[in-house]
DNA sequence: TGTCCATAATGTAACGTTTTCAGTTGTCGG
DNA sequence: CCGACAACTGAAAACGTTACATTATGGACA
């Protein structure tokens, strides 16, 4: 009978249905449907029946249908800034382990760092059903939220002032303390602050000064931007107005690398004429020469932690904020200082 | 009545399809749909009163039901080894582009470099439909083809030995001699090559090793892993079996800070004993001491190429293969040689 | 024999859309 | 006043699935 054969390639062709699969074994759509759910009691032999049909015409439950009905897409939302810098990605990576143990997987959007690209993302991401979201850096506070049907929480990685409760965040007031007792440990007392805007920046600086404080000591301080050109302007400042410094804590790594670079070019030696903390602990730490000590964010963690709250949310429990303590990474860029080397002026 | 309250309170509740949005602006589900893809023609009073309730109601039409009936899903599967590495990272935010243009989104699944988390990753996106899928740097050949039910057609960032004319790829060869040309520009002539594992870094070296054949030099080599610590002791080895070198061209930007790295620990200065190509243009590159002169991948523009690709594919056309220049960046790492600092043994 | 129960299977109604087909108007030329 | 045509609208049929309610089929038990 050519005529079977014939239908058979074009139903094959044109993605087979549940339909089509139950018509072959001669049972109903529900039974096929419970075989690939395993949820009730279904006959051996008729399971066998169905699943050898399901393999002959490659048969797949399609999502699509089981997300329709489910009301679950089994999609997490994924708003970030950017994914060509590092730290997001390794974000990114905690978030994926956790989700790919769940069968879950992720619809990703950029914000660029931007409020209306990222309410655009949202509304992408919402109309496609996400069960949940991560939003990494949101620029959005409290006064525009983001955009939420069906009681769909968004978790957000960012510092507290979002003032949502589904919040994963960094102790950045921590890591500043831990920056200035590191350098007032080694012995160095003529130290420097280059921030950037925002508030991670300040809360940094706040831990910074409070250990500085509770010494005695005071701080210069200059203003950036996190690139690595107001690193270097920064340092450039710091120098200049002010002969002594012996070491410079800095609110970002890139910033960080900067600060090397205008070292460098003034001859003067680090860990040994100055010593430099950088924050985050981004890849590039590692390369730099020296070696940058740095305040590692635990961003695998953080993601990792963000998407379990972000499951636990969509299992409708209640979640607190979780804050991750930064951690100091020893390198190069820091050192016991060197009388001789001091600068002289 | 509180009665109605409570229930219209719980329709708001769980989300409003296109029936509420019919019901109140009175007319059929079918004008409604109508208004939201303006298809057919519709009264432009009517239109005014749908668009009015559907905003009132915040009403966004769900992709799950478009999809469904459509048997699309307006989902592009990207399968990518990692997200941490800045170069995936470019490429995805130029994908992420042209997608977002034609209102596509992007279902992101890691590969980790690993065979068989890249097949699941390949069924997991199927499983939710995609309608194109793109993947960068498969180790999956030929022999192993990923499954794709459906017409659907993967498209490869990739060099060419994957076999498939959906393609997009780098000229690595003209790459190496860009490497070539430009330090026999710069008078050297004692040139060195660290290389890495696989296809890329092979055919990087046959563009080089062309180029100074052309000029009758050869060149010294070493082994590496795209490592940066590979690429210390690559410059360990090329500098002690062989006192004279003047130039190392390295297959990738990590490698290369390490071998800065080498070179500044033996107090050789760059460029002035040695020059340094990079390849890749890593976000790196910039920041190493001194900056790497670099060939640039223009990885967005290859994304942006690879996501058109899928586009037209999807859309039934046909294709071909895309090859990218590179591009050499010139930055502090080359430059002329100065005689009275070349390597004296 | 009749009742009850467990098991196995089925039928049907959703889910939220688009699309096709079949109207219903209203307008205009003849 | 008729017919043709355009503009607009609505009903209903999909799409692939699950959930709910229901129906057979036996077997155990009183």
């Amino acid at each position: 009978m050519p005529e079977l054969t014939v239908s058979s390639v074009l139903t094959a062709e044109r993605s087979v249905g549940i339909r089509e699969v139950a018509r072959l074994s001669g049972v109903s759509i529900a039974t096929v449907s419970r075989v690939f759910n395993d949820a009730a009691a279904v006959n051996p032999e008729t399971r066998e029946r169905v699943l050898e049909q399901a393999q002959a015409l490659n048969y797949q439950p399609s999502s699509l249908g089981r997300n329709l009905v489910r009301g679950r897409s089994e999609l997490l939302g994924l708003i970030v800034p950017n994914v060509a810098f590092p730290l997001y990605g390794e974000m990114i990576g905690g978030i994926e382990e956790v989700l790919g143990r769940e069968g879950m997987s992720i619809l990703l959007a950029l914000s660029h760092d931007n409020v209306d690209s990222e309410f655009t993302a949202a509304q992408h991401l919402l109309r496609h059903a996400v069960d949940g979201g991560i939003i990494i850096n949101s620029r959005l506070g409290l006064n525009a939220p983001l955009p939420a049907p069906r009681g769909l929480n968004w978790v957000q990685v960012a510092p507290e002032h979002t003032g949502t409760p589904h919040r994963v965040e960094l102790d950045n007031e921590a890591g500043g303390r831990l920056a200035a007792l590191e350098m007032l440990g080694l012995g160095r007392r003529r130290l420097a602050f280059v921030g950037a805007p925002g508030r991670e920046s300040a809360d940094r600086e706040r831990g910074f000064a409070a250990e500085l404080r509770r010494a005695g000591l005071i701080y210069r301080r200059a203003q950036g931007d996190y690139s690595e050109a107001s690193g270097v302007q920064a340092a450039g400042e710091l120098l200049e107005h002010n002969a002594a410094v012996d070491a410079v804590f800095v609110a970002g790594d890139l910033m960080a690398a900067g600060v090397l670079r205008a070292l460098h070019q003034r001859g003067l030696r680090v860990p040994e004429a100055v010593a430099v903390v950088g924050f985050d602990d981004a890849a590039i730490a590692s390369l730099l020469y020296p070696r940058l000590t740095s305040i590692r964010q635990p961003a695998r963690a953080m993601g990792t932690a963000a998407a379990e709250l972000s499951l636990r949310l969509l299992g409708g429990h209640r979640t607190e904020p979780i804050t991750f303590p930064p951690e100091l990474v020893r390198r190069e860029s820091t050192g016991p200082p060197s009388r001789l080397s001091a600068r002289h002026f």
